[in-house]
RNA sequence: GAUUCCGUAGCUCAGCUGGUAGAGCAAUACACUUUUAAUGUAUGGGUCCUGGGUUCGAGUCCCAGCGGGAUCACCA
């Protein structure tokens, strides 16, 4: 496994030793007392007020130096971003020995070890901002050179870091290097706890529910599959987390949400990671008309967190997330870009439609399947500002309420941004009779080769025999939001370490 | 899964119709007390992804494999 040392990994071992050699440990116990950021002092530091700089301490990697004799620039980053500091060999060795600067600082630093240093915040006579340094000390040793990227005054990047599989394999590094990165994840955590935020001012709960589910329930995906040796049991590893927050419904809470990591054993492409983090919410005694206000207003609050603007720049497209959205049934979108209407069609004539429009079909689909190909084929992509798309068949909808005035469609809407879906959302079905039916169903397709269909969960219907109130769930793809709000087109840069394959042992 | 492109120094890359390996940064040494892609001079650094094949000769051509990117298909 290990890999012989490039020229350069052993001369900074061999640097590792000379440091020892010299009393200087290279990883010191002791902590370092930050008081200062290179960000905050850049944006803070006036002139007028530099008695106030007179003692600083900060910590970071040297990124860069410049020396010129008995002084010397370097760039010191930190992890709120860099700093440009000075130092003079006279001040930080006042007395006979020039170790620290001679020695320590000129041979035994390397770029990508972490300093500390303490001292005073100056400008220099071509105006940057800059901290003097009075105090030197070593904080960790790097022994693997850093990839370097370098910017000139036209902006322009040299050198850049950016072969994605070494970025995604070595985050860290990408992190260290690729300052914009650092941003988008900075970017979605803020999404994060902006979300819960806006949920935990309701009082709605947050809560935890299993990963590891003896039934993959919730959704239409191939689980992971583990074994549990004490039970001698096969388990799965969750494809969503619907079924149990409903069970806490049940139980009686008003509002219980999760953030939940789920996991699907399908492929995967720039908008798939087998895990990937989706966020449901479940709400007693509202409907889904209620739950798009609260999507739109939360989406909109979530948006203006993020980005300081509910405008999002998204590739080539301007999206805003202000509310409220058009709300547009899924009939009425397929009539729309299509011109076939799909009420009260029969699968056979719904069959002959998609042929007639070029969608390919096979016999293990049923309506639900049919009409989510039109929909999928002709009209999702055409949705690039947010939009709800609502009412949809009741074939394809199997946890959802029947529609209160047409028992042909169900009380479900999905979010639609940039032509993808992004939250998905229903009246939640609570009739435990009619409930046990539509898994019959899928049980059903699932004999006719849909793969896809789910399982019964008898412990959920049993739940539901006991009650369950008038419920409103939401499931908003966390990933696939924060892509949005950071216009990044693939998945693998929002998560600090996508799927791979293993690296191939050396 | 399909198509297509890529893999050369620590990093970013060049390398023509096949002729024995190049640049910048990084590294090493020296010089330099306000530089900022610091500068100047000198030096070292390579299993050209792996394995076969063609050839007098392969980084270059052919085949297979491994790894990756892009586009498409599938997939909530």
């Amino acid at each position: 496994m290990e890999h012989h040392l490039s020229e350069q990994e052993i001369l900074r071992r061999q640097t590792l030793e000379t440091l020892r050699e010299n009393g200087i440990e290279p990883y010191p116990a002791a902590a370092f007392n930050v008081t200062h950021f290179s960000t905050d002092i850049k944006s803070n530091f006036v002139d007028e007020a530099k008695d106030q700089w007179t003692e600083v301490a900060l910590a970071g990697r040297m990124m860069s130096r410049r020396i010129m004799g008995k002084a010397a620039f370097a760039e010191l980053q930190d992890s709120a971003g860099r700093i440009q500091i000075y130092i003079n060999r006279e001040e930080i060795c006042p007395g006979e020995d020039k170790t620290i600067y001679n020695d320590l600082f000129k041979k035994w630093c390397d770029l990508g070890d972490f300093i500390g240093i303490k001292g005073y915040v100056f400008r220099t006579q071509v105006g940057e901002i800059s901290v003097h340094v009075r105090e030197f000390f070593f904080l960790s040793k790097s022994l693997k050179p850093l990839p370097f990227p370098k910017t000139d005054e036209q902006g322009n990047v040299f050198d850049a870091f950016t072969d994605p599989e070494l970025r995604y394999r070595q985050r860290y590094v990408d992190l260290v290097v690729n300052p914009q990165v650092k941003d988008i994840f900075i970017k979605r955590t803020k999404l994060f706890n902006a979300m819960r935020e806006y949920f935990n001012q309701f009082g709605y709960m947050e809560v935890e529910t299993p990963v590891l589910q003896s039934i993959p329930g919730g959704a239409t995906a191939r689980p992971f599959m583990t074994h549990h040796n004490a039970l001698d049991i096969p388990l799965y590893l969750r494809i969503a987390n619907e079924l149990y927050l409903k069970r806490l419904i049940v139980g009686g809470f008003d509002g219980v949400y999760e953030f939940s990591k789920n996991f699907r054993n399908e492929g995967m492409d720039r908008t798939h990671n087998p895990e990937f983090t989706g966020m449901e919410i479940y709400v007693a005694y509202k409907d889904y008309h209620w739950m798009m206000e609260f999507t739109e207003k939360c989406l909109e609050h979530c948006a203006q967190a993020v980005n300081g603007t509910t405008e999002a720049t998204f590739g080539a497209h301007q999206i805003n997330f202000q509310a409220p959205y058009p709300r547009i049934t899924m009939r009425q979108s397929i009539l729309d870009f299509t011109g076939f209407d799909i009420d009260g069609k029969s699968e056979e004539e719904l069959r002959t439609a998609c042929k007639s429009m070029g969608i390919e079909v096979d016999n293990s689909m049923g309506k639900g399947k049919l009409i989510d190909a039109i929909f999928g084929d002709k009209c999702e992509g055409n949705y690039i500002q947010p939009t709800f798309i609502i009412d949809y068949p009741k074939e394809m909808s199997p946890l959802t309420k029947v529609h209160r005035e047409n028992p042909a469609y169900t009380e479900r809407f999905e979010l639609m941004i940039c032509g993808k879906e992004v939250a998905n959302a229903y009246s939640e079905l609570n009739d435990p009779i009619d409930q046990r039916e539509r898994f019959e169903e899928q049980l059903k397709l699932q004999e006719r080769g849909d793969d896809e269909a789910m399982f019964i969960d008898q412990d959920f219907l049993r739940a539901l025999e006991y009650g369950m109130p008038p419920t409103s769930g939401l499931g908003i793809g966390m990933d696939r939001l924060c892509m949005f709000l950071t216009n990044q087109s693939s998945i693998q840069e929002v998560l600090f370490f996508p799927q791979m394959k293993p690296e191939k042992q050396g």
